[in-house]
DNA sequence: AAACTACTTGCAACTGAATTGCATTAATCG
DNA sequence: CGATTAATGCAATTCAGTTGCAAGTAGTTT
């Protein structure tokens, strides 16, 4: 994608298109996978982002609905951009931004993002002895394909 | 319950019953709530447990299989005794100490378990996209008896 | 195009959870 | 009751993430 169409992105989301924010944001709309701080800070060894910008930079994407944060096994966040959930046959992207699973691969430690599949839907659970459950997460375990 | 009671469960699994442990697990298993490093801390006012001891004494709960530890939506490490789920009607205690949902309560933060009932088993999700699934957390987000 | 201004950046210092090393102390077993 | 092995307490350290503030820059105004 051009540099246009990221700052385009950014400027929607009533953000300045700066020259570490438009990285940050082609980095992180072209990983497959959810990314660190360090991890992304890591992809740019020559040109160093400032930690602080960087942490910043995550937390404005975060608030301003482009991006969303989970937290891995470490309990360090990864951050990911919306809409760029992996579909399985037959899906639907979901309208709903924060209505995702999220699959953990033991083997790399590397978190996936997925639109919630009928499968993963248990309405009839709305109560529970008393609990009154507005919305529920899942979180899956196994291996994805690049470790199998 | 007695302090024997609790000097036996230290001794099944492993461990030597100081007294620090005893008051720990005593004070953990009476909580309906998973608690933080923190909020045990304050449980012991008067007499001072040593942060570092409180830190490995969970540790080794875990470790040894009498507790778990779950985030909570700060990243922080809450602890609860196994086997103190609360039981829904018609649910029998799970066998197996992993299965069990976590209920997070969005007014007052307190995480609570619960075994896994039959409404949140999807047993066809197996494999998606080539994504081998081993098992699946789940957390329910909603308001506790006591905030409503 | 220069000036403006509100947002963004970079640095240093800080916070808070959790860990490590090591000397001291206490629980268990013979 | 000792001996042995594990547990404790303290100081120092690590690491993720935050705060305050001065300097820089994007987007707007004239």
């Amino acid at each position: 994608m051009s540099e246009q169409f990221y700052s385009e992105i950014l400027r929607e989301h009533g953000l300045k298109a700066t020259v570490t924010r438009l990285r940050i944001l082609e980095l992180l709309s072209e990983s497959k996978v959810a990314m660190s701080h360090s991890e992304i800070s890591d992809c740019f060894d020559n040109e160093k982002i400032d930690k602080v910008t960087l942490y910043r930079t995550l937390n404005a994407f975060v608030e301003c609905g482009i991006a969303h944060k989970v937290a891995n096994e470490d309990r360090n966040w990864l951050y990911a951009i919306f809409d760029k959930d992996i579909k399985p046959n037959g899906t639907e992207g979901s309208e709903h931004k924060h209505e995702h699973a999220h699959f953990i691969c033991s083997a790399c430690d590397k978190i996936y993002c997925f639109p919630v599949v009928e499968e993963m839907k248990f309405n009839k659970l709305k109560d529970l002895m008393g609990f009154k459950i507005d919305q529920h997460e899942i979180r899956l375990h196994g291996t994805c394909p690049v470790c199998q």
